[in-house]
DNA sequence: CCTCCGGATTGAAAGGTTTCACAAATCTGG
DNA sequence: CCAGATTTGTGAAACCTTTCAATCCGGAGG
């Protein structure tokens, strides 16, 4: 166009044009905004008031470089449209509020499950020289993440316990969610059960599965009466699917119940149900994982075992925190889950 | 446990570092990584040993600091936990990945509906410099929005059609949405439908109840046959209470269907009537807004509105790339919602 | 044998902030 | 009214890259 046109484009403003203009040294500049006690009141106001007129923006990059310090964290997400990891999200964002007094910020990041863009993101939060980085990550036990850990950046593990004890970690104990699910099943009259997951490929549904059988053992039951029904990843349409598979079983070795890998599965196994004029509870109770709003919401309420999630998501940002103070320990902190219980399973 | 125990740290080698251990000067370790052609096979390859063996990890900030240009884009999103912005979120993932080649990274902030997190968070996204903001505000009028764009940072308002045309946009047209919800109940047979959500404070919801007082004037009903049943905010637990006044209304005038102004409302509407044993849709019709996942997955599928999330968040990345191009003009992209009839509307 | 050329490499400046040792101004109280 | 303490303010270095003009070098062309 022409010369600069609309704008005039006064070509954003420094700190070294704000010192000028309120006619002090850049140094003070830089106290009014990082130690403002340092500095009189009235110098104070005046830098103050004109860096609003000059519309003053602080320059981040600048600023982290030369400081050393960052104040963002980030959490690298499983499955952004998995309404457990929000959940786990949101106690991080209180967290991060309540810690840094409006001064830290949690950027989400969303892998869902490929290893590659996890490993991008990974990438770059290590570039940027993030606080801290909190991550469910596809696979806990990749080098990766200890290599960034070793090189500096604080981790965090989220719903995983990893198989060392080289990174803080808050998790859920599956293993004993998955027996007492199992455990309310037999004694709601169950002696066969179907399981409904991708237990070999995510270690947490594995755990799920072993407390299920530990709940079959200990009630006499042999363990082929856990019914296996494989899904490839636990999405609400993997739950249909599995629930069509399990509709087509001979009604003599059908199971009367099942025990789904999450709620987004047992979603899907409900819809199916209701599909096929199969009765929740009546001819097949549900119980799912993760007790998501959704899953007490939905027309049958769902059996869930519940995780603290915003619990876990806090706990985790607290941990992330502390790994920077002086004689810092990981810990791998694991919370109980319990069941609630509701009508996909009350006969 | 070996030669440098846990003290010692190295203290993070820099590309000077890299630089003088593989024997060439700081230049061209700088070409290696940005102009690779520009440097021969040989010497490339043994800088890029040397960063390998001194674990090189670059500095983000120093790098945009210099270079002027950032390499994130970052959305402000309203509510995390509604499945809905996710999914939204997903395809500006997709499009941020396909456009980036690798080198853009899309970063999700969740302002949970608070202006003063979405503060917060904006002020840290222009301080941080990032390449663009996309963003669905608490309030699309803020002047706030407005300045920052003018200072230089592109922002695209994300399902929500700004009053101005001082920023491009992409959304839906909520009051055709609404039209054809409130027409197809009408075809169902009913005459007094109640209208649940928040249209006093939040935009979209106005436009939608437009568009059902539009779909009555249609079909010569008068408007006070739209029953409004005013909630706070849009939750699964906002609709289950609005079942409750709902249901607590005379016979005589109570509306046999209700036009949810979510699908969260729409969940829980229908969780109450499940209590109620009112049958939906015989006694209750019901129609959401969204659909979501779950819409589809409730043991009665809802029937819903469904508005292109993906193709949504995949445009408004077109857009916002499209920003920085030469001679930019702001666009307002809308898109057409359509309906998806399921069981909660046929009797 | 000399010049010229182009590809490879170099060296130094620049980018906007924070920090820190230091100077100036003001205050304390003897 | 002065020594010393305290409060304010200053100036320059440092943070780690990118960028770009300049240099170097081996070889092609004359």
């Amino acid at each position: 166009m022409t010369v600069q046109e609309s704008g005039a484009e006064p070509k954003a403003a420094g700190m070294k044009d704000v010192a000028a203009a309120a006619g002090v040294s850049l140094g003070t500049v830089s106290n009014v905004l990082n130690r403002p006690d340092r500095v009189s009141p009235a110098t104070r106001a005046k830098v103050e008031t004109v860096m609003a007129e000059l519309r003053f923006v602080r320059n981040e990059s600048a600023r982290q470089l030369r400081a050393g310090r960052s104040r963002v964290l980030a959490y690298v997400m499983l499955d952004g449209s998995n309404p457990f990891f929000t959940d786990v999200a949101a106690g991080m964002e209180d967290a991060a509020d309540a810690a840094g007094e409006g001064d830290l910020s949690l950027f989400l990041c969303n892998s869902a499950h490929q290893p590659a863009r996890e490993a991008a993101y990974l990438g770059r939060l290590e570039q940027q020289r993030v606080q801290g980085i909190l991550i469910t990550p596809v696979d806990p036990d990749a080098a990766l993440l200890g290599e960034i850990a070793h090189r500096g950046t604080p981790v965090v593990i989220v719903d995983r316990t990893p198989g060392g004890t080289s990174h803080c970690s808050v998790a859920v104990d599956d293993v004993y969610g998955g027996e007492i699910a199992v455990r309310h099943l037999i004694e709601q009259g169950h002696d066969r059960i179907a399981f409904i997951g991708n237990h070999t490929t995510v270690g947490q549904v594995r755990d799920r599965r072993l407390g299920a059988l530990r709940a079959l053992r200990a009630a006499g039951l042999a363990p082929d009466r856990l019914v296996d029904l494989t899904t490839t990843a636990l999405t609400v349409a993997d739950g249909r699917g599995a629930g069509e598979r399990l509709a087509g079983l001979p009604a003599s070795i059908r199971p009367t119940a099942a025990f789904c890998a999450n709620d987004l599965v047992a979603l899907g196994l409900l819809q199916t149900c209701a599909n096929l004029r199969m009765n929740v509870p009546q001819d097949m109770a549900i119980v799912g994982y993760d007790d998501i709003e959704f899953a007490a919401a939905a027309a049958v309420p769902l059996t869930s075992v519940r995780q603290p999630r915003r619990r876990l998501g806090r706990t985790a940002v607290e941990l992330l925190l502390a790994e920077s103070e002086p004689g810092h320990e990981h810990r791998q902190v694991v919370f109980t889950p319990e069941l609630v219980v509701r009508a996909s399973t009350l006969r």
